[in-house]
DNA sequence: CCGAGGTTGTTGAACGCTCAACCAAATCGG
DNA sequence: CCGATTTGGTTGAGCGTTCAACAACCTCGG
């Protein structure tokens, strides 16, 4: 059977287009920023700040994963690097072997701190900044049913 | 001296954290797809769209790696990979012997239109399915102010 | 016409992500 | 209690991106 495209019309390509280009330019501005100022990319950054804000800055590895919205291998891989740098720590589950618990290690939080002012800067500059409070809030509506959308089916 | 940062306050929180959670779930998404279905990027589909709007599905690298939102590294070696499979070719430019204009052969026309359907159906169903006519419209706004912010200054 | 400086495009190394394969440990069904 | 299945996490290969360095060419002042 042959089902018929839905193609966009031309307010809808002119959205996507524009939602296309300014999410990558903001991603690709905040990524270098990040990059630049602290050595890291947005990705554990992200990371970073999710273990700051656990309990004793500890999660399991997929619990932190989820928070991050990454997917285990990429964790894996992160926290091994992370590591490296001295930034992450790994203790063993004491309720499952087969777990590991990522913590924040005091060079880490210093290094998320001293990273923080910058990036808050630059969100607000490139994000906030430019919209009308109105227009804050409808993204934040939109983004929430985006994400609902996408991650409940 | 000494500037305080102007953190984002929870509202804030909110809007940018939920943004970044719909943004990166949408493109993981969609972006997999086109892997899955097609054998490309996201990236690279976005490359052979510019050219097959372009006079005669021909353009400069530059004026391609402006087009995609791209660097010229990036696209140089994206030009590369897709001129192995066949897609897209490279031609000396007549005027200017620096320039290298970058051509979408038959076999990437085809290797398009075969993977535009399934995308385009991606993209409205985890999009503009979710949202609002008016929420397209606030979307595209915010969209379009980010990107003039973004790419004006 | 010449040389300085800018532009165009490529290259290679380092890095991050994805995917599939895999091991170990927990859990489930009988 | 035992085998089958599921879950948690890691690993290595392949790929795409970035960054800095570079070569070739153009352009413009003098």
């Amino acid at each position: 059977m042959v089902v018929m495209t839905r193609w966009l019309d031309p307010d809808e390509q002119r959205t996507w287009r524009a939602f296309l280009a300014a999410t990558r330019a903001l991603m690709d501005t905040l990524d270098r920023d990040l990059q630049r100022d602290a050595g890291m990319p947005h990705a554990y950054y992200e990371i970073l700040v999710r273990l700051s804000e656990a309990p004793e800055r500890r999660l399991r590895m997929s619990e932190l994963a989820q928070a991050a919205g990454s997917s285990r291998s990429r964790l894996s891989h992160a926290v091994a690097r992370l590591e490296a740098a001295g930034w992450v720590r790994r203790d063993d589950c004491p309720t499952d072997r087969r777990g590991q618990i990522a913590v924040l290690t005091d060079a880490g939080f210093t290094t998320l701190a001293a990273a923080a002012p910058g990036h808050v800067e630059g969100v607000r500059r490139h994000l906030f900044d430019a919209l009308s409070p109105a227009q804050v809030d409808q993204l934040r509506r939109i983004s929430e049913t985006l994400a609902d959308h996408l991650t409940g089916s």
